[in-house]
DNA sequence: GTCTATACGACGATAGAC
DNA sequence: GTCTATCGTCGTATAGAC
């Protein structure tokens, strides 16, 4: 009847900087309501397992994306040139820094959400790794390398959050693409 | 009459330890209670303020470790010598990687939290830059190398929380006396 | 599909006995 | 100083009207 006044899309992003900014317990269903503007009723025709499949949803959405920003780690061509392309693609993701991420919110939860979210990041450093390695890394290079571009990039937007300064951030999204194709 | 079963210090580091892993809104009574094995009603005893003063409780002294950890950034000396004592002292503080940080945690949290947080960090990368700058950086090479190291070691602890690899985080540590007092 | 109303449990916090 | 018992609130989740 009444129709649909939030898209799947978005009703699932609004949802998810809800659990991005206050975490699994401190994204209460009112906030969440506030956030979507639908009622809490709503929320769980739209959601029936409650949280954990609203999580389950916003991590699946997640996925979808960094899949989409990582693509070009897995083309052929130039390893400089697909790098730049991921960095871009991951800056447009977090748009500039300004967002909380939502895999640190994962990491201050319960076992199940955390091992989540490293799995995401892991994807995500393997991707990464991939281009090292086509840049003439050694895999044992080319996976520290990934590895530590994902941790300048969450831990520059842990400094972000909390002190508004996006310096770090966007240092380490200008650095992606030299620290994956340059050894040493 | 009943003698201290825990003394502060101990009770502080207890509690600390479930915000870090839990966050502020999923560091609930009954788990602090768990943790340091004091009743619901003891830990209001001891924190009369209830969980706002246990989190100013335990910032008071994390401050009071990051103090003790980065104290040589401000002595005189060798900056690579003081840099690799501030190394040491960091890693001991977070234990090897193997603890939830607890900024990462206040960072998933209301805006006190999280600013809070920030300034932290803040005075963390304050004393950092400072050896970077008696290494011969300049200030603004010296701020930026400082919270890149802050970020990496933030970054990296994400990653150990979430995937159990604490690579990142000990790489991250290791690195620190170089990328401080070298210009690049 | 969204709403109002409500059940029911968990949570933060307090009172008072020991 | 710690405990048991309890209060009020807020949380998640559901039922039923529209």
């Amino acid at each position: 009847m009444a129709p649909r006044t939030i898209d799947d899309a978005a009703l699932t992003d609004a949802v998810a900087k809800v659990f991005s900014r206050h975490g699994y317990a401190g994204a209460s269903i009112n906030l969440l309501s506030e956030a979507t503007g639908l009622g809490r009723a709503s929320l769980y025709h739209r959601f029936p397992g409650g949280k954990d499949e609203m999580v389950d949803a916003i991590v699946d959405r997640a996925h979808e994306r960094y899949e989409k920003a990582l693509a070009p780690a897995f083309a052929d061509g130039d390893p400089l040139e697909r790098a730049k392309q991921v960095a871009k693609g991951i800056d447009e993701y977090y748009d500039g820094g300004t967002q909380s991420c939502l895999m640190v919110a994962l990491s201050v939860s319960d076992a199940d959400n955390r091992t989540t979210a490293g799995r995401c990041l892991d994807s995500w450093a393997d991707a990464l790794s991939n281009i090292a390695r086509d840049a003439g890394m050694t895999p044992k290079q080319a996976d520290a390398a990934a590895m530590d571009v994902v941790a300048a990039i969450e831990g520059g937007m842990v400094i972000a959050v909390t002190s508004g300064k996006t310096d770090a951030y966007k240092r380490a999204i200008k650095s992606l693409p030299k620290r994956l194709t340059s050894s040493g």
